[in-house]
DNA sequence: CGATTAGTCAATAGACTTCTTGAGTATGCG
DNA sequence: CGCATACTCAAGAAGTCTATTGACTAATCG
């Protein structure tokens, strides 16, 4: 019968599939995901930023690259990772779906914006078109480096340990928009309550440049 | 220090998305899922396609739904699942990863293939376009309650289970395409098996409806 | 009413995962 | 050369997930 030999066929790739599956199914390494969709980095800067061991830092970047979600190169003393073709694409679809069947994750973002006294609802898209538009101060509040690997066209290099010391390069009378990572990435909600507190107008954009460049608005690179 | 609320945040933010990837992270699961993109089933009907027990089917049908991926409803003594919205878009943009970053998946496929002597490759879109455009014979093989949830325009059902017996009802001059569930599913490949021994000319497309939904393609119900 | 059917629940053995620890390897630097 | 650095590997304890079993519930039928 063709039956059992089509039920092994079919067992061999779900099984397949569920490397993908299996890779996304720590938080852990959702976490290194969605820090490599700034761009590529080594071993030790990915655990520190996820606050992991090397080691189990390494070992889940192992995991990563067997489900070829991720890329390793070698050069001198440090192994640089970086997404593979169309995995920033599907970390975002992942999050949207998440995003919009989960209740609880807007919960979450909600109760910690709460208490950090940062609500408040601003439409987004025409927020981002404000940014672009050059009549707002646009603060990428990143550490430089990732400035540089990518921002919106007028942003501004602040960045969020500077803040403070460098507020006399912004003029008092112009409304502030600051951005950092991308949603659930804290740097612009820190910025912002900054700036208020110096008396300043500013609000937050909540995307970042893996979203822009999914959307495809232009992300320039470098200055 | 706010470094440490952060990072719980960031920790609840990302075990909330985990959630989703746990859920895609069984072969089973993404069997079930591949099964409710033909549409609504019940849980013993879902629990025979994927080869599992009744209460094991029922156990991974609850994980699937706590994460929101499938909703139930029950009617009389049957339980009704089916996609939450956006999930067959997501199942197919996984499937897509995984079929463009795991070479195994299609050395599996093409050994499956192999073994069952339909080695062929056809140009997936032009063949589609030819299957709409009604120059030849199209056959969807599923069984009939698929076929009326929704087929391609000018396909006629004839489930693989009675094509010996219904070959009569085929012009031996026309080229025939069949098609069934989609890449992963084998009845399409027998039912062509089948016509070439009888001496029709046939090909299989390999796309099937949830494909089609996804592209824009137009996909009919009933009749 | 009692029997039947569809499905869920609870408990558990066995398999896999995660994090930690400590050792091992490769490169570069003084 | 010896030593430091960046990373990987291996082993094991603790936790989590899966499939199976048998009992339980809820709706239907005669």
């Amino acid at each position: 019968m063709a039956t059992s030999r089509s039920r092994r066929f079919k067992d061999d790739v779900f099984e397949q599939f569920t490397r993908i599956g299996k890779a996304v199914a720590s938080p852990k390494r959702l976490e290194l995901l969605d820090i490599l969709c700034q761009g590529p980095r080594t071993v030790d800067v990915l655990a520190g930023h996820a606050g992991l061991s090397l080691a189990n830092a390494s070992q889940h970047l192992q995991v990563l690259r067997t489900a070829r979600l991720i890329e390793a190169e070698k050069s001198g003393l440090f192994v640089t990772y970086r997404l593979a073709d169309g995995v920033e694409g599907f970390y975002l679809d992942l999050r949207r779906l998440a995003e919009a069947r989960l209740a609880e994750v807007e919960a979450t973002t909600r109760a910690y914006l709460e208490e950090r006294g940062a609500m408040e609802s601003v439409d987004s898209d025409a927020l981002l078109q404000r940014a672009l538009s050059g009549d707002v101060t646009v603060l990428d509040v990143r550490p430089p480096e990732e400035y540089r690997a990518g921002h919106l066209p007028n942003a501004r290099s602040v960045p969020l340990s500077e803040l403070r010391s460098r507020l006399g390069e912004l003029p008092k009378d112009r409304e502030v928009v600051a951005y950092c990572r991308g949603p659930y990435c804290v740097l612009a909600i820190e910025a912002v309550r900054v700036l208020r507190e110096e008396g300043y107008t500013a609000v937050r954009l909540e995307s970042g440049p893996p979203d822009w460049r999914a959307a495809g608005v232009p992300v320039e690179a470098s200055s």
